[in-house]
DNA sequence: AGTCCTCTGTGACAAAGTCACATACATTCC
DNA sequence: GGAATGTATGTGACTTTGTCACAGAGGACT
């Protein structure tokens, strides 16, 4: 968002209202209405449904420069948070209270884009988890999974629990747990506990291909 | 949407064209660079995402005074549209090109109000799509499916393809029928070809219970 | 009657989810 | 060090769901 226009940035600085949320923290809760809204500086937010199995299954993550575009939803449309958010690396944010939003959603363009934007990005994030387990195999979906973690340190060693993975992907621990191994026999990962490495990513790129 | 503004009554009228869209007939492809925001005044049109192994899943339906909220996000944000649309039952739209589209978001607060809850709402039902699919079993998701259709009719008749349903619920073809079946068996409803009929509305409603 | 075309049924199998456990690993506390 | 505790992972049996390759069945039209 660009904070060109001097006025809004002025009342920007007003109105926000800086805060920290530890690691783990609940952020929203099903069924809540929001009365604020988040702009997360650092940190990340996990945004995920919880179904009455127990099983979770994440629609997206918040990062710096992002907010909860359901919030931002839930104050546009007042109606109850449809999911739950908790904190998954430290956050800061800066936290803005409805009423102001409204205001500012009236009186600056910026802002208005930046708001249109988001929730846009989130409705297409959250069609493709559709497309993901409606259609695809989750053997697939996890040698995704995998090589975009790797990605991010590129050591492709990736520390998670095999549960923190089904929770992603909406499957259940099991199944993530058996796929592992298969993958750890055909040598593309080594498992052990909490963490695995990828081994042969030419290999595992080749399981992501829907066309068996 | 309220027209209460004259100015924006008038802008309106002058900019919007009046469509109609056979049934049938594809509105938007997946990939699409959307040039216009369609406002559905009467019929229906269905939303849907198509799988590489051919299978589709319904997002949602558009009615009358409802208009593709993708489209309107397509156009904010520049993206292209992330799914199918085709036309349910004969449609008759005004069509409002996007230039315009921008323009009055920055303008009319009442067609912004619009737009955002249109969008909210869309988003919405599509986390409710993955909640079903993600956490539900078929057969209770079924079940849910044919007594909202039966209680349009009041006579719980419903004339449909188990392909068609199938195709809203994201499943396969040959799932549906064997369920059918099974409900049949059960004396819950009577099928035949391309329609089916409840005859124990309780019963059915058992069945959606997710607590075995 | 026969000829289409669409819709539905079926059986065998593969993939995914569930349940009830058994183990294995790591940490903390004697 | 060893025991206890808590979390993480492994496993087998079973149900549900998805896939494939067909076989029929029901209408519509000549």
């Amino acid at each position: 968002m660009q904070l060109a226009d001097n006025r809004f940035r002025d009342s920007f600085f007003q109105q926000a209202i800086s805060t920290r949320v530890a690691i783990g923290s609940p952020i929203c809760d099903q069924g809540m209405q929001c009365q604020h809204l988040a702009l997360v500086i650092s940190g990340v937010a996990r945004i995920y449904k919880l179904g009455e199995n127990g099983r979770e299954i994440t629609l997206y993550r918040i990062g710096p420069g992002e907010s909860c575009i359901l919030t931002a939803s839930c104050i546009v449309s007042a109606s109850p948070f449809p999911a739950f958010a908790i904190c998954e690396e430290k956050i800061e944010a800066l936290v803005i209270d409805s009423a102001t939003v409204k205001q500012w959603t009236d009186e600056y363009p910026a802002w208005r884009n930046y708001l249109f934007s988001l929730i846009s990005g989130r409705l297409g994030d959250v069609i493709s988890v559709i497309e993901e387990i409606a259609f695809r195999r989750v053997d697939r979906r996890l040698a995704d999974y995998l090589l975009q973690r790797g990605s991010d340190d590129n050591q492709q060693h990736i520390k998670i629990t095999h549960q923190a993975i089904a929770s992603d992907l909406g499957t259940s621990r099991e199944v993530v747990s058996r796929i592992l191994k298969d993958f750890e026999h055909q040598g593309l990962i080594s498992v052990s506990r909490g963490q695995l490495q990828i081994t042969d990513i030419t290999g595992l790129s080749n399981k992501t291909l829907d066309h068996y």
